[in-house]
DNA sequence: TGACAACTACTGGTTGGGCAGTAGAATCGC
DNA sequence: GCGATTCTACTGCCCAACCAGTAGTTGTCA
């Protein structure tokens, strides 16, 4: 359905509006300022002109000012981005695509555990399809 | 050290490269057009001459021709893509960046064996480091 | 209503990635 | 030596992302 990514910067614009709902752009503007980079008020509106006609995000008019707000769904979205990344990158390799994070970042106990936690419902959930999965398998050995 | 990132289309080509060790423009070009997608010999010349400005990769005469080598780890690529991509995407938060990756390809056995056999040794070398990080932030904050 | 303040629409410049053609250099076979 | 073949160097085009200014519009308030 959302055939479309976003770029970096309308990633972040993106999580302004899913974490307020929606906003002015003039509030956007704000909050993708709050770091170190400055980008113009007209820059974060010629973002958000872009934005819509990719259906990313939409609006609409309060007092003379346009309010924005988020058309994708930042689960959908984020779930894109991870799946195209591990598949760009790792060619679907799992594991991969884990260790080199692992890697990269220092975790604390509480994130392993919670990668823990993560990975056991998985393994829940492979059960629930574990069987269609094997006759996939199982068909796929046959006519190959 | 490794401070440019590689493109989608120079990843590619250095995917080749780790594989191979060294190859020539015509293999590279070769392996890339395995898929669907045709390259123009001189397109993946004109990748080559790119990544070697940018230090990815690194040539020598062969002949009449130029083989062309990595210069750049897999290993170190891959943890900085996966970090870069981690930072960016997820602000750092490694739960959301595997949840989204589970959700996106459903996962065999071994492959879910494998992640928690990472997590356990991620959470050894946890331990491991924990008390030499610890030496270094106090020493840090003692020179400080 | 008129002027000002705040906002949006439109336009353009810059950069990097991607692609490929043409011209020129090197090599090989004879 | 000389032509044909195969390679590389150089150049240019296209497109998307990014950035921001200028002109025009809208709302507000005295």
């Amino acid at each position: 359905m959302t055939e479309v990514s976003p770029s970096d910067r309308e990633l972040e614009a993106l999580k302004v509006l899913w974490e307020r709902g929606e906003a002015t752009v003039r509030e956007i503007a704000g909050a993708m300022n709050a770091g170190e980079e400055e980008l113009a008020y007209t820059t974060v509106l010629s973002l958000l002109q872009v934005m819509e006609q990719k259906g990313l995000v939409d609006h609409r008019r309060d007092g003379k000012a346009y309010v924005y707000m988020p058309r994708v769904e930042r689960q959908s979205t984020f779930r894109q981005l991870a799946g195209g990344f591990l598949e760009k990158v790792f060619d679907g390799a799992v594991d991969e695509y884990l260790v080199h994070a692992l890697e990269s970042k220092r975790l604390s106990d509480q994130e392993l555990d919670q990668l823990e936690a993560m990975l056991a419902a998985a393994r829940e959930k492979a059960g629930d399809g574990a069987e269609a999965e094997t006759k996939n398998e199982a068909r796929r050995k046959r006519s190959g």
